[in-house]
DNA sequence: TCGAATGACAGCG
DNA sequence: CGCTGTCATTCGA
């Protein structure tokens, strides 16, 4: 087992979201066994592998987009690239939320 | 509604 | 080299 940063982790964890389903900062931080939920955030927010992870599958845990940074509105059209419907900029978690642990 | 907590990174001295 | 502040959040009182 390699060591792996938080960030590495968190990238990985980020990867393995399916298509067409979306996932919560809260979520990610357990699986990764911390309570974090802000380093989520924060690796993600630094990015430097926005290009390989679908940072735009991360949510609040209130269904909120939370934010992007390539901007939110660009995050809504992904996720509804994917089939995901968003009303009033919140995602329905009870439909898409990724439950796989 | 507000503050604390938690992990990594950038900036400053 | 070491410390402080930041970040797209979440929970408890």
């Amino acid at each position: 087992m390699k060591k792996l940063t938080f960030s590495q982790k968190c990238y990985k964890l980020l990867k393995k979201i399916p298509k067409g389903k979306v996932s919560t900062y809260k979520w990610i931080a357990e699986k990764l066994n911390t309570k974090a939920y802000q380093a989520v955030g924060n690796a993600i927010h630094k990015n430097k592998n926005l290009m390989i992870i679908p940072c735009y599958k991360v949510i609040n845990n209130n269904g909120c987009l939370g934010g992007y940074s390539k901007g939110i509105n660009k995050k809504i059209k992904l996720l509804k690239n994917e089939g995901i419907e968003i009303k009033n900029n919140k995602i329905d978690l009870k439909k898409y939320e990724w439950f796989s642990g």
